[in-house]
DNA sequence: TTATCTGCAAACATTTTGCAGCGAG
DNA sequence: CTCGCTGCAAAATGTTTGCAGATAA
């Protein structure tokens, strides 16, 4: 069905080593820095097929990208990101999962996914120039 | 600080008519239905003006379109959206505001905002063919 | 061998922007 | 009268696709 070739696998290695969301650019970006040349296209279309088969999670940022993370099925969390420096910390929600299934219920809908981002200032970025 | 010119009247009549989400393009061919000619940009300026003044909300479909409908309530929701129909629930979430700023204090953040969205099956899109 | 995958560049779709002219205040 | 708003078309952005050649099985 699916060819394991040096492209498939080296998008599919790259994910396995990262935790946390990636646009299609930035993968194409970080595969040609480790010198491994693979297309753009490419990227686009290994990405789709991966979230296809249900291996990677996709998500639309507010500026109409896709992002891609390997899925995690064990071990879900959330992630809070650094509007300053992009700096992320992995959080987990004890309440947000049971509370999503809830609600998601109590409005006659079924197979709830959700997602959480947090955005914020850290410590470092909170005091700016200003 | 905004004119009331005759097109920005007649998208903020357009969606005061509408109860659920449209997108740029949508608004822009029923003001054309309607004879309120309005340019393609004008409708993507206003909706953004609109939005950024919190008249509006904002959400992305899955293929990359950004969808505009007016705040029917005051203050933060989240939306509950079904991935068969597309039809949307609002909610609004009374920890979950609580939990973000929590969680992000914990990690020295600071101005914390967040994204939460719910997708799922609504009760007509559960059991489908498949 | 051969059907699939890849790379490139051109095509696409949505949204943004530059600029001259219009018009609300 | 003055700026901000509008319309148009061109540009930018992110993603998809056609096709010839490479390649896994």
């Amino acid at each position: 069905m699916q060819r394991m070739t040096r492209q498939r696998s080296a998008v599919t290695d790259a994910l396995d080593g990262l935790e946390d969301f990636r646009s299609a650019q930035q993968m194409h970006e970080l595969l040609r820095e480790r010198g491994e040349g693979v297309g753009l296209a490419t990227v686009y279309r290994t990405l789709q097929s991966l979230a296809d088969d249900g291996a990677v999670d996709v998500l639309r940022t507010a500026d109409g990208e896709s992002v891609y993370r390997k899925c995690a099925r064990t071990g879900h969390h959330h992630h809070l990101v650094c509007r300053g420096c992009g700096r992320t910390a992995e959080i987990e929600g004890p309440g947000v999962e049971a509370w999503a299934a809830q609600v998601g219920a109590a409005h006659g809908f079924d197979a709830i996914e959700h997602t959480v981002e947090l955005t914020g200032l850290c410590g470092e970025c909170r005091t700016p120039e200003r």
